[in-house]
RNA sequence: UGACCCAUAGUGUAAUGGUAGCACUCCGGUUUUUGGUACCGUCAGUCAAGGUUCGAAUCCUUGUGGGUCAACCA
């Protein structure tokens, strides 16, 4: 066996710097930090990964924290989603911790910088703060409430935290230099005054801390020696370390943050507002849906955890903006599913084959294989008939020597079955054919060893019995969106490119008798189509499988080509 | 008319001063009772211009292009 050294991605050599420079394996500890204000996506998913993949590589503790800040946003709901989400995709925090849980101890830490003088209450309206702020191009102007007493911030701070006071009254800020070229360092709040219920604390607290007083402070909490956020927190860096400062031990381990570039993926939206609206305004069928790039949506169009996490490993990390190929995401779940799913026989499109020198009352039970790739995975048995349904664009009446499959006059073989001949059709007035006349070679049966059933034909056609098959429901899917990059214009909004055949549904489907048994979330290769996973709304009576996603389809594109 | 970040095949990512690799996609072929899988192969890249160096994707300068920052959101 050859060790296969895999390059390291820029996180990975930080950490390596930092152990050489003397910090303890022991000492490694990592945070996955979702707000609790809506479900996870295949973004998420990168940073789940990278966290807790660090987290497994060094043998380290990874925390599941949920940053419960804004109770005007958060809710119990998304809590359990998210837990749901990543026990899925097969990882295991190591305490489950909530920002919540700090709250009286960021409240005390508040306290002392009001009194080292780091810290004061505003009493101006959003407004007037916003407008003293500046520009990213221009300084801001100090409060008149900047240069308050301890006293009197301390009297207002403790009055505010005991409710005495209106939402947007007061504020506290941090007290750092309104004119910094980080507009993040003009005088941040710290503490906004919301008279909500949270999920959590309910009604003890009136005064909500907000992001950046909050992370990192809970960081250093934990003693998390890595905080991996996305670049758009870049900024936010300096003023993590400013708040660090303020209270930091140096007998303690002093968290690092440090960014990455967000997974974004072609022909999708990757932000939770945008997702959001999608659900709201009902251009899809909830979070869940199977269209939708949510961990919900992708398990439930029948995605397999592992194909994620490979995904994830695949793409990468690294510091720039990227729009990764949805195809690579295809690619892990075919090599997944092809090692795993059991192939089945389905027909989407079904046109009547009669074998007319096929008994009338006869049938008969073939063997079929349930996954060439994999030899433990047995066999099945699979009725067989005089009248079958075979695909409708699998015959032509006339084609040339290219078309594999059924024409008249010419063989085909039955997937597991008998090699047969067109020999005429029926159509009706239209033209449209209705019964496809077939006469079978009877020595030609599957793995009975005969001369006739080794003969070389070229064309290989599922089926199913029509006396034995399944009435199922199809759900297919295609991109949500038709541009690769849809929020990637300035003046056109994400809706414009939704496509609007992005689902399909067909309730004209017959699939093989052993799929009569089949349960939510089992996953199959319908051969020659794709792979197809039983949906939630399935039931005894009405099957409905999701198409998770085609096989690659060399025939398709020779078509396109023309 | 600011600060900060980024720039390697179509896409995503390596190479950390010493032969520009890998994966996906695309294209072609072999095998095949799935036009699937597997296997083989082809095409294709260092944003630009200077500089440092024996040697630059890598270091420096300038430019160009892209991104982020003005929520009592995270």
């Amino acid at each position: 066996m050859t060790e296969e050294k895999r390059s390291l991605n820029f996180i990975e050599q930080i950490i390596e710097e930092d152990l050489a420079n003397g910090l303890e394996t022991s000492k490694l500890r990592f945070r996955f930090p979702p707000e609790p204000n809506g479900y996870l996506h295949i973004g998420h998913a990168a940073s789940i990964c990278l966290n807790f993949g660090l987290g497994l590589k060094y043998n380290a503790p990874v925390n599941l924290r949920f940053d419960d800040t804004n109770p005007t946003k958060e809710e119990q709901e998304y809590v359990d989603a998210i837990k749901k989400d990543i026990q899925w995709l097969g990882f295991k925090w190591d305490k489950e911790l909530y920002s919540s849980d700090y709250f009286m101890q960021l409240y005390n830490w508040a306290i002392k910088m009001i009194k080292d003088g780091k810290a004061y209450v505003d009493s101006q309206t959003s407004e007037e703060v916003a407008r003293q702020k500046g520009t990213p191009t221009q300084p801001g102007t100090d409060s008149p409430f900047r240069d308050r007493t301890v006293e009197e911030n301390l009297d207002l701070f403790t009055k505010m935290k005991n409710g005495e006071f209106e939402e947007g009254e007061h504020i506290l800020r941090a007290k750092i230099d309104m004119a910094h070229t980080n507009m993040l360092m003009r005088d941040p709040i710290m503490y906004r005054i919301l008279k909500k219920s949270h999920h959590r604390t309910g009604s003890e607290w009136n005064i909500y801390p907000m992001y950046d007083w909050t992370h990192g402070e809970s960081d250093y909490i934990e003693q998390i020696s890595h905080s991996l956020c996305t670049l758009e927190f870049k900024h936010h860096r300096e003023l993590y370390n400013w708040f660090l400062d303020q209270v930091y031990d140096p007998e303690k381990l002093r968290p690092k943050q440090r960014e990455f570039a967000r997974r974004n993926i072609s022909y999708t939206v990757m932000s939770k507002r945008k997702l959001l609206q999608l659900v709201e305004e009902g251009y899809v069928n909830g979070w869940d849906d199977p269209r939708m790039p949510t961990i919900s949506g992708l398990r439930r169009r029948g995605y397999t955890p592992g194909s994620i996490v490979d995904f994830s490993e695949t793409a990468g990390i690294a510091k720039r903006d990227n729009v990764t190929d949805i195809a690579l995401l295809e690619f892990h779940v075919r090599q997944e599913l092809n090692k795993i799913a059991p192939r089945v026989m389905a027909v989407l499109d079904p046109v009547k084959v009669v074998i007319t020198n096929y008994p009338e009352d006869q049938e008969e039970i073939l063997i079929a294989e349930n996954n060439p790739e994999d030899e433990n995975a047995g066999s099945r048995e699979v009725p067989f008939s005089r009248e079958l349904y075979i695909e409708r664009e699998d015959f032509r009446e006339q084609a040339n020597k290219k078309f594999f499959r059924l024409k008249l006059d010419k063989e085909v073989r039955l997937k597991n079955a008998y090699i047969i001949k067109a020999n005429s059709v029926v159509k009706d007035e239209e033209g449209k054919i209705l019964e496809i006349h077939c006469t079978y070679d009877k020595d030609s049966k599957s793995g009975s060893g005969t001369e006739a059933s080794m003969r070389k034909v070229k064309g290989t056609i599922h089926w199913v019995s029509i006396k034995h098959a399944v009435k199922a429901e199809v759900r297919l899917y295609d991109r949500l969106f038709t541009d690769e990059a849809p929020d990637s214009y300035k003046d056109v909004d994400f809706k414009d490119f939704i496509n609007p055949d992005s689902l399909k549904i067909n309730k004209n489907t017959f699939v093989e008798p052993s799929l009569k048994t089949a349960k939510t979330g089992d996953r199959f290769q319908f051969q020659r189509l794709g792979y197809f996973n039983i949906d939630d709304d399935s039931t005894v009576e009405n099957l409905v499988f999701n198409r998770t996603v085609p096989l690659r389809d060399s025939w398709a594109k020779m078509q396109k080509k023309g």
